[in-house]
DNA sequence: TTGATTTATTTAAAAATATCAATGTATTAG
DNA sequence: CTAATACATTGATATTTTTAAATAAATCAA
């Protein structure tokens, strides 16, 4: 995998509550948007900004359903990571 | 492992010329800063700045030698991100 | 259709980060 | 001891990132 991909999804995860959405997704399966929202004390548009972040990078997989986005792991991007860390080791 | 030291080697790993730093690394072993400055194109300054932070992270290890400072790859915090991002795949 | 709900975008301010010049500190060579 | 080398620290500036208010867009319920 290339590091610039890593590097972006590193981007991705390197704030506290970028993580914490990481976390609570990794709990649940799967969350939308609002249910974020009440995790992190955060305003909405600053949530969706994080969540953006994290779609873009590739660490998560957003579908709309409705008017709601269902977050998802993107568990290939999480062999990736895995992989690329374990060959460092 | 606890998801704030992830996020902080994720950190490490979020800037071009960082991870630069880290495969770099990965192929030499261990390099000295100076060997880091001619990859870098970047002011010894900038590159001292950049290796805290990846030491600070426990993403490398430092070693003083002389007047050198070797630098390694920590491989047990790649196992820990390796093992982290298994866990979410 | 109207109003409520969910998420996205724009804009602007505040906070954090990257960068380098100047300088400091060890360490080694001569 | 003196000068040179390797790296760290300080201070200042420029850029990037985070944040939220205001607003927009899309979907659903009544």
């Amino acid at each position: 995998m290339d590091a610039a991909l890593i590097e972006k999804a590193a981007n991705a995860l390197a704030d506290k509550h970028r993580m914490a959405i990481l976390m609570k997704i990794a709990r649940n399966e799967s969350v939308c948007c609002g249910e974020i929202q009440d995790l992190t004390c955060l305003s909405q548009p600053t949530v969706s900004h994080h969540i953006k972040i994290l779609v873009d990078s590739g660490v998560l997989i957003s579908t709309k359903e409705g008017r709601n986005v269902q977050l998802a792991i993107n568990k290939e991007m999480m062999k990736h990571l895995s992989s690329f860390f374990m060959q460092l080791s």
